[in-house]
DNA sequence: GTTTATTAATCAATCGATTGATTAACTTTG
DNA sequence: CAAAGTTAATCAATCGATTGATTAATAAAC
């Protein structure tokens, strides 16, 4: 029992931290409060994690590598491109709709000069594979004669760039899409199945080629 | 020549400040460090915006009123809706290209809780201005008949975050390009011509309806 | 009884902001 | 024109508060 309490002490922590760390910002999360937050010691931050960092890199890492697996399994499947894109977007969508406060962290990482921190490094490094996967995809369709000829790096860019837009600036998005972004039920429900047939609607028209025959 | 050496040194805090918050973000750019990348005491920085958040205000707010009203000229002249998104979507190109820090900064801070700034609802207000401009223009080019029945919040999404995820995300973006989007040069003579010729392409045949008759 | 977990107290460093003094530039006065 | 007065600009020094991190002491677990 002892082990299981550590063990959900320190997952709790970390909980928490991408909850805090994605409402305040690295720098604007203090140490102090990302313990009171999670109610315990602030020492218990350092004797887990070894410093705010390294706290920030648990984090970042806990969700980043079992993505990239389930993007690798889709991108190497047999079926048409098209069935490949859809599935991805299904999934990075899914991904991003469940984990409110991760993609926030990730982006902004990215965004910023954070001297001294590796963490930058690691998620530049497993986004640009996601991205490649998508870009893989692309390629092949492409290639295949499956898809129009387009600009494919712009066009991933436009993939992930829709997703970020609303779940990063989700205040602004609610006021755009005039629904509560913040409530999980509404994301879920209404956002989500929204924003998944805009990309479809989006991709297949700038994808596929006009079926004019028939 | 004092008053004008006066002008000039706070305009030269505006645009120190606008890089340093760009890169390292509100909270990790120190006042210290602003003041020394300016070249100034640090007793300036209050002396001219009162407090940090002030200078961040001042940032924010020099470069965001323009915007707009560029914005509603083009909206409101009399062509073709095509037409209007077109010169939109290439001043907003335009712009973001130019001023390679602002948007990092004002999209940053609408994705973060900073308690007590009212930096982040002037922007979220300006912001939301913006889109709604955007927003107007396809709902008009819809009911004319001109563009198909997309999703009119979600395609105006669509444009904001593609363009967001490729200037907020440079390193990233540049992984992906195979180019260098720290240099000035390459981001206005091969990426923003690319990012123009994308969105124009990915806009056409996502509004425009299939001219499958003559 | 030894290892592991947790705490309160404390560390040096840095944070944003303010102070009082000094300089420079312009105005007023004689 | 020159002396006296006034304002704005700039500085070094320092304020109290907070930062991330560490310690030494204690509690719990095995």
């Amino acid at each position: 029992m002892a082990e299981k309490e550590k063990i959900d002490k320190k997952e709790h922590l970390l909980n928490v931290a991408e909850r805090v760390f994605g409402e305040m910002g690295y720098d604007g999360a203090s140490t102090r409060l990302l313990a009171q937050e999670a109610g315990m010691n602030m020492a218990m931050l350092n004797y887990y994690f070894g410093s705010k960092d390294g706290l920030l890199k648990a984090v970042v890492e806990r969700r980043m590598s079992s993505t990239r697996k389930e993007f690798e399994v889709i991108a190497h499947q047999d079926m048409p491109c098209w069935e490949k894109i859809n599935q991805i977007v299904q999934l990075y969508v899914s991904r991003v709709a469940t984990s409110k406060y991760f993609h926030k962290i990730i982006f902004r990482e990215i965004s910023v000069i954070r001297t001294g921190s590796e963490v930058t490094d690691f998620v530049l490094e497993n986004l640009y594979q996601n991205v490649m996967l998508v870009h893989q995809v692309l390629a092949e369709g492409i290639q295949k004669g499956e898809f129009r000829e387009v600009d494919i790096e712009m066009t991933v860019a436009g993939i992930f760039g829709t997703v970020n837009y609303l779940i990063n600036s989700r205040r602004l998005a609610s006021k755009i899409l005039k629904m509560d972004l913040m409530d999980d039920q509404v994301l879920q429900e209404e956002m989500k199945p929204r924003l998944l047939a805009y990309l479809q609607d989006s991709l297949k028209t700038h994808l596929l080629k006009n079926e004019t025959e028939k």
